[in-house]
DNA sequence: CATGAATGAGGATTCATTCAT
DNA sequence: CATGAATGAATCCTCATTCAT
């Protein structure tokens, strides 16, 4: 390792590309999805086609680095929520933090919806997502604030559920989520009026999704 | 009502690649959603491209054909359920239902996740699922068996969000949305803990979906 | 030669069904042209597309027949013209209902437009046209009505330009090819300001289209 | 007006593709019309199809593109004769020149036939060319070298009408349209025999073209 | 590194013609 | 004979990805 092959630093374009990409592509894949074409995307970011290649090798690279940003981003919020007094307080928040994101991100949804389809990038970070997740779940059992029977998985699942539960309105009623978050989460809350009629989700991890 | 100007019967032979196309799109749609070409329909029918065209002007007919007669069947069995002594039984079987076959089938899934964008008679076909699901939620709601704030319109929401939420995880347990069916109606059927959050959904109609 | 293989007459239905067809398929072609569809002939005429092709085995066939007729109504006309007492008026007459069937009907302007592409049963419609016009040309011709350089084959030429020249406007005026021919006869009627610039037309035979 | 923000020149390769698409199909649409397939271009270009749409969206507007910039030939060319002394000679020069490019070229023939299907940029093409001839017709009427009743209008409809008279023997005799020319520009000149049998025709553009 | 031109594998749809009923 | 179902070649157009400049 010499220091005439050591890597040199980025050129200042380049970085600055990458950012108008990332952002450009960010509103792209929230607005429509993944199925928005390269072109309108790096049009978008006013740079041509070729550089988004440079950049990521395939139009899925591309999406698991957006996705995996904003999974992470969710997954920091959910650790900071870690250590809050109320765990059932924390867990709503969590949920709700995590269900606006996908109602303004259409490629999220698809992302979390599928996620056994998904890019490793992606697939790792939901597997963080589900730790934090899991951590919150138990501080919240533990206290005793939710069922005893839910499982972080059971709450990861439920993002993407309630999201879509509510989606079909979406542009009419945009807070509609908000609806059904509550009525889920009473059901959690709740003491159960008897027992769930299957045993909590496997982990993706156990699914083969890895 | 006899007559010598009568339609004569549809040609056996006709019958015959009819049904093979509706069984092999049915299936191809189920598997694959929209999406699946209409090569491979016709491929799996083992009859031509062009043969699909002539009992289907474009595709989305054919989407529409076989989404239309699956909400119907559904409708039906809604309708089987109308009549039934425990209303508070009845809404949840008829959710059952629905929820099983959303599960079979990744078409259904987008047709009812995004009814604005639909062919009329899939909307049509949702309108009268909507009756249907009306009916029954009143019955029940009149019963006091359920939440008194809870809507038709949010049963035939819940239909396609209980589903999701299952969903990520449907190859390998494919039962799992019995867990959150049960989840999601002990929180239908409880006495609320607290307000939603947000009021009930407009109906498809009043959101300008048709 | 025995009687039992004796041709049978057509069958009644058969008559009535070739009538239909020719009667549809003449309206249809007169509209839209040669590139009006079999399937929409057959619908107009209330039959089967299988008995179009039973009667015709190609569309060009059809074409051809339908075509022939109309060139064997105008070749009948001519000749009636043929021992008319004014030659130049009788030239004149058959040169507006021969351009007032163009004006009526898109196929046969395809059909005179391109006669070497033809169909030989339209072929001959041409060339017993031909012969008429020539007939008819002849007559002005040696009667002094007409420049002494101007042939029949002129003459048929003509028909399809001066249609033409009003062609664009058509669906806005449609008698303004009576403003051409009138003009073109004047031109053919004048004693020559001058020779003309070419050679008289080879007739279609001589032109290889046979 | 030099800039440092200026767009680059066009790269040499994509010049070079333009201009082997743009030279065959102007070739190809010459002599099979516009019907020809987008298949064949690229291949007599060299090029791959989807190249072919790169430099044009759609079909009709790479048709678009070579008719407008033969029709503006046609046009500049009309606009030197503008200023000739001899106003009639003139004319008839622009009417050889015009006759010509339509003898040689399928789908120009189509374009001017039927000019209220056409493209945007096509009708432009042709309003121009309207404007120009008006200005030579106007030219030659208002020095006693035509006949008084002959419009600019007569003269754009005329030209299409010689050529579609010698077109069906243009394979044999390709100078012909020489005599239909001749023939119908000393119909122009003379002092009329007789009014004309209909009144002028209207502009394109009061014909609802537009 | 950036550019944007070129590629080519599909995908939906049309229609003359054939042929089983 | 009539029917109309089936065929499949042909057509326009899209888009992720590669690569010459």
């Amino acid at each position: 390792m010499t220091s005439s092959s050591a890597a040199r630093p980025p050129r200042s374009d380049a970085v600055r590309n990458r950012q108008l990409l990332l952002r450009a592509a960010a509103e792209a894949f929230a607005e429509q999805g993944t199925e928005v074409t390269i072109a309108e995307i790096a049009q978008r970011a006013g740079i041509a086609k070729g550089t988004v290649f440079r950049h990521f090798a395939t139009k899925d690279d591309l999406v698991a680095a957006i996705m995996g940003e904003m999974l992470d981003n969710l997954v920091a919020s959910g650790m900071r929520l870690a250590g809050a007094a109320d765990s059932a307080a924390a867990l709503l928040e969590f949920m709700t933090t995590g269900i606006e994101l996908l109602a303004r991100d259409r490629a999220l949804c698809e992302v979390v919806g599928r996620p056994s389809l998904q890019h490793p990038a992606v697939r790792a970070g939901i597997d963080r997502l589900c730790e934090v997740v899991e951590t919150l779940t138990d501080r919240a059992r533990r206290a005793g604030a939710i069922r005893q029977d839910i499982t972080g998985q059971d709450i990861v699942l439920l993002l993407g559920g309630v999201h879509q539960t509510a989606a079909p309105l979406a542009d009419v009623q945009p807070q509609l989520w908000r609806r059904y978050l509550g009525l889920t989460f009473d059901g959690i809350r709740a003491q159960p009026a008897q027992p769930l009629p299957h045993p909590p989700p496997c982990r993706f991890e156990e699914a083969g999704i890895h």
